[in-house]
This record gives structure tokens, C-alpha cells and sequence, in this order.
DNA sequence: TATATTTGCGTTTACGTTAACGCACAGTAC
DNA sequence: GTACTGTGCGTTAACGTAAACGCAAATATA
């Protein structure tokens, strides 16, 4: 069904199905009704190859991360799946525009979007992780198509946000925790980071999952790796606590973590937990230092919030507005191998 | 870059880098090889919309699958994803065109295959669960393109399988048992159905987890709820093995198998894992007859194969031909929930 | 009444690619 | 010599959509 077609049907040229199509005015209300008429009836869908010939514009994406190497890799992961999507995309006229801003200075997150966004980008990718600039950001520009990935943000429109649920990802954590260390003792929940919605909620399902467990006693603390002393503080923990059995680390820093504890000759005893699957955590997993982590498929979120994008802005579709990323546990034994291996025994 | 471009730089006209770019000959080695340079030289790629909107065809894809609701509903979440697919590709005039199978039925594939191929699909997404008829299907075809999911068809050059490493998912629910099911006892790893590849490696894993675990005897048995005694036979090697602690099903009928455990009064002595995360199965998680599911992602393989078979048709992209599907841990803990439950406190 | 302006429509061009078609100029056959 | 055949190119017409343009007739303004 073309535009040719509804205009022969309708008895008009394509020029009035055109402007009853994109409600350019100058059609008689009569005519407007009867070509609507036709269109519902026979469900005209624009072909959307020639729609974008047509059009023929780069379709930029704007994409707004954190620094990339500020937390290990986690950001980066997200990063690799946005250029896959990208480079996919890439004979489709997509193309994406990155600026990275400091979550650690204030200010930061607004700045660098309104210097992307000034750019003219076609829509945007955000992390809101500084909400307050976030919204400040979206707010000068209401017309423009925005998706979230690793959290949302309450109070907008976003065509689309790719987040997990991190209480339920520590009280899947403490599952684990509670399956790899059946004997009871103490655990510990590490932020390693400046205070997060999705890191203090990580430690508030893990807390909640040994609430009622009987034999275990939970704490939580902060370790900054940033010109300070960790391995004196976690050494003060060990001494203080000498049933000390878990530590599950909230951000990607497990491997971090994971090091000192292997310098105070603690791992035997203590069970490792930690979130996300960068480099250096699948190779702390290898090395044993590393007993489980939980993924929430970084890479994943951000293919997936660059193709709702062009759904949205290419092919007029209306994605779903929530994508829930399933909370995913790696162990040793599904750590990921070369791709090849099970085609070549 | 346009062929236009390219042909002002090359003071040819559109139709000879045409010929070029198309290899229908009639082009002067001296021309092919000006126009070949310039176009490495500026990196040209073709404009998809342009180049569909010309072709401007539908571009079917045949969808060979066993019977949807032969397996409890394995395929019939294949098939969502593949449906989640087509939907999304349908502005852009991809189609499917699907034909179940009989897998029990000797020649059922091929037949079908045959009948799916007369239609004169594009490309073919097909699930060589009978390998020797699949290749034979192939073999008539020798120029279309095809993708495998569910598994794997050695000595065929396939656009992409989506595949995933039976063997390491037995060992992972081996691992899982080993977790849940910390106080040893006898094991015993059940197939409900004929014989496949997949289900002989994935018991072979199983075994091969716990052949140097000390406390556990393992076996296998077949089950089959059609026209047999399977409450008979499960209930006689209770009897036998007093210390049964553990059941792993290798297909998606545990929660079959689960309903004969409760019934026999023996669920509390058992563990339970089975794969894949058919409703039944979910359904039998959240009432506490199931323990632990291995999950092989099988939406996400029919949408994936569904998405390489149109780049590879449409886009001309090249892409993976193996892509390996992580092997996801599903405690009732990480079991989905609603979508969109974590908005809406 | 004469001149603008608006309304309602049809016509046309362009987007980049594909592939059929046309045409000149060779070389070959009789 | 004429009549073919083949080679190497240029030209052109689509594909469906978007949007500018043109042009009457109707309405408004002077």
C-alpha cells in the first residue's frame, strides 16, 4: 500500500494524501476525511526506505557517559555495545556522537551534555547518574527523543530506559553469598565509590537477604582506593571481625578489592562477590580470587538503548518504555570462553 | 560518498561503476581498475535505503521448526523471539514464513523444508535438530543463505549460529546441584526425550562435574510421559536409592517431573534443576517444586538468528558466524518479574 | 472594481541505486 | 562491400516519499 495507491482510491493526487499524512493544512476537511478513511482501512505503513532516501540525514545519537575509565570498565562495557549497535547501524545512517562527563565534580554532567546537545543531535543516551543535572538538562530541550541506561530517572518521558533492579541484584548477591558460605560468620558489603542510588541499593537487598538468617552478621562499609589506606582499614575489619567469611563489593572494583584481601592472606577464608563482568573480574574469577559475580549486561543496556533510538526516530516505532535487564550470576563455570571453542572440540 | 561521486572522480558514468561495483562485465580492465581504486580510496558503501527502496522487494525469511508445543514450550519461546523480530523488521519488508515439524517423525524435516523452500523464501532459519535431513535439505540449496539455532550442523558454512555449549550448561547445573545440594547423596540426571545432542552433553557435563566429587553417586535415566509408568519407574528408584538428593532434568519437562517428585512425598529430600524458562517452569519455581533453572536464552536466539539473516540479506553485512549464548543461572530470586515493577515502588 | 491573499488541489523534482536500453565503434564472416 | 556480433560506455526510468512549486478559484482588502 503506497501513498499512490490512497491517492487512485481516494481520487485526489499524492500531493493531498502527502499533506493529509503530515497535517500540512491547505485540504478540505472533506477530502482529509475521506483519505483518512482510506488509510485505516487499508493500514498504510510508509515504506521506510524511501521515507529515509528521502529524508537522507545522518541520524546522530548523542551519547553522554561517564568517564569511561573511571570505574574500571563498567562504563566501557556499556560503551562496546553502543558502538556495536552504531557500527551495525552505520549503512542505516546512524551515527553516534559521545561526550564524557566527571560524575565526580558537579556541574560536570551538565556541562558536557549542553555541549553535545548544542551540537544539534537527533537524540540522545544518557546515564542519569547526577539526576538533579540530568533533568536540568533534559528541560531545555523538550522536543528531544532521550533513552537511559543503568538507572532512570523519575519525573520523565524517556523513550526508553534499560536498567535492572539493584535491590533485588544484592539480595540475589546475598543468595549466593548464602550458598557459597553456608557456615554462617561475618560479611561485608563494600562500596567502593561516592554513594549511588544503584550501589546503596545493592547493599540494601544483600543486607535484607541475611536479615532474617540466622548465624550471619552483616556490615557494610565504604573503601576509597583514591589516596587513602584500604588495606589498612579492610586489615582493622579482619582483625575486629575474625569470623569474617564474605565480602560482596557493589561496584566492578571487586578485583580491587580481591587484591588486598589476597595480601593480607584472607581469601581461604573469605567468599568473594562482586558486581559485573569487566576484564579484570573475569581474570580475578580465573585466578580464584573472585567467587561469583552478578552482571547486569552493561553491554547489552547500551545496544539495546541505541536501537529503541532509531526505532524511535527512524522507524516510528514506540518501543517499550521499561526494559528490565535480567540479573544475571557468573560463576567459573559459565564465565564466558572464546566464542569458537564448541564448534572446534 | 555516491555512485554519482564516484563516477564524476573517476570521469565514468553511473552506469559503468554500476557494472563495476556489480561485476556484470562490460566495463575496460583499464576503467574497472579506476573505479576500484577510488572506491578503496574513499571507503564507498552503498546507501541501504536507496538500494532497498530500488529492489524493493519483500524479503521472506523461511522459519523450520519442530512442532511448537512438542516440548512443553522450548520452541514456542524460540519462535516469540522470533516473532519480536519480524515485528520490528517489518517496516523495513522483512517476513517470515514458518513451518513446523515433526522431529519424532523420520523425513517430517525434510518434507517440510522442502514444501518452506518451494515458496521461494530468501533465507532460511532452521533448527537442525535431525542433522542428516537438514544436510540433505541444504544440499538442494546450495546458494541460500541459512542460520541454525538451538544447535549446531557440523560440515555446513551457515550465516550464523546461535548456539549454545550444551556440555559446559550440564557442568554448570552440576555446580548448581553441588550448591543446593551440599550434603551429597545420589544424583540422578533424567532425559524426557529422544536422544538429541544437546541432552546427551548436557548429562555428560552433569556426570562429569561430580566424577571426582566424593560423596555423590550419579545416574541417568530416560523418562517419557507418553504412554509409559513414569511415577512407576521414578518411584522404583526411589526406592532404591534412599539417599536421592538431587534431580536434574535436561530438558524444559522438569516441572513434569517435579509434579511426579511432590507426588511421590519426596520433594524435601530433592533438589531440583531443569532448563530453560518456560512458563510451567517458572510457575513451578515460585511454588518452591523447582529449585534452580539453566536457561539457553532461546528467545534471544531466534531473535538474534532473525536479525544476522537480515543484515546478512539486507545490510550485506558479514556477521558472526558463531554467536554463543551465556549460560544464565535462574534462582527464584532472579526469576523476572513484571517489567515494570521496579518503576513503580 | 481592482488587486492581494488564501484555499485547495495537482505537478514536479530529488533522494541513491539498479538494471534495462541505446549507441557508437570495433572486429569478424560472407 | 554489407551484415553481423561483441565491447565499452552513456542514458534513462523506475522504486515510494517529501516537499517545493504552480495554478486556478474563492475570499479578502483596498
Amino acid at each position: 500500500m503506497t501513498i499512490a495507491e490512497i491517492a487512485k482510491l481516494a481520487n485526489v493526487s499524492i500531493g493531498t494524501v502527502d499533506r493529509v499524512l503530515h497535517e500540512r493544512g491547505r485540504v478540505a476537511p472533506k477530502t482529509v476525511e475521506k483519505v483518512m478513511s482510506i488509510i485505516e482501512e487499508h493500514g498504510y505503513q510508509p515504506n521506510a526506505y524511501a521515507r529515509n532516501l528521502k529524508l537522507s540525514k545522518q541520524f546522530t545519537i548523542g551519547v553522554l557517559l561517564p568517564l569511561l575509565h573511571s570505574e574500571y570498565g563498567y562504563w566501557n562495557l556499556m560503551y562496546e555495545g553502543i558502538l556495536k549497535a552504531a557500527k551495525e547501524l552505520s549503512p542505516l545512517a546512524v551515527s553516534i556522537d559521545m561526550l564524557e562527563f566527571d560524575r565526580t565534580k558537579g556541574g560536570s554532567l551538565l556541562t558536557q551534555g549542553r555541549r553535545l546537545l548544542e551540537k544539534s543531535v537527533d537524540a540522545l543516551l544518557l546515564a542519569p547518574v547526577v539526576p538533579a543535572e540530568a533533568k536540568a538538562l533534559l528541560a531545555d530541550y523538550p522536543s528531544l527523543d532521550y533513552a537511559f541506561i543503568d538507572s532512570p530517572l523519575p519525573d520523565t518521558i524517556p523513550v526508553c530506559s534499560v536498567i535492572q533492579n539493584p535491590y533485588q541484584g544484592g539480595y540475589l548477591a546475598g543468595r549466593m553469598m548464602h550458598l557459597l558460605q553456608p557456615g554462617g560468620g561475618t560479611l561485608l558489603a563494600i562500596q567502593t565509590h561516592r554513594t549511588a542510588y544503584n550501589s546503596s541499593e545493592r547493599v540494601r537487598g544483600f543486607l535484607s537477604y541475611f536479615a532474617d538468617k540466622p548465624g550471619y552478621q552483616t556490615y557494610d562499609m565504604e573503601i576509597h582506593f583514591a589516596g587513602e589506606n584500604p588495606l589498612g582499614d579492610l586489615d582493622t575489619f579482619y582483625r575486629n571481625h575474625p569470623d569474617m567469611s564474605g565480602i560482596f563489593v557493589v561496584s566492578d572494583a571487586i578485583h580491587r578489592v580481591a587484591e588486598l584481601v589476597v595480601q593480607l592472606g584472607r581469601k581461604s577464608q573469605t567468599v568473594m562477590i562482586g558486581y559485573d563482568a569487566i576484564a579484570q573480574n573475569c581474570k580475578a574469577m580465573r585466578n580464584k580470587q573472585v567467587d561469583c559475580l552478578i552482571s547486569q549486561r552493561p553491554e547489552f543496556q547500551g545496544y539495546t538503548a541505541i536501537y529503541q533510538l532509531y526505532r524511535k526516530g527512524l522507524l516510528n516505532q514506540l518501543p517499550e518504555t521499561t526494559i528490565c535487564v535480567p540479573i544475571d550470576i557468573i560463576l567459573p563455570e559459565n564465565l564466558m570462553e572464546e566464542p569458537d571453542t564448541y564448534l572446534k572440540p
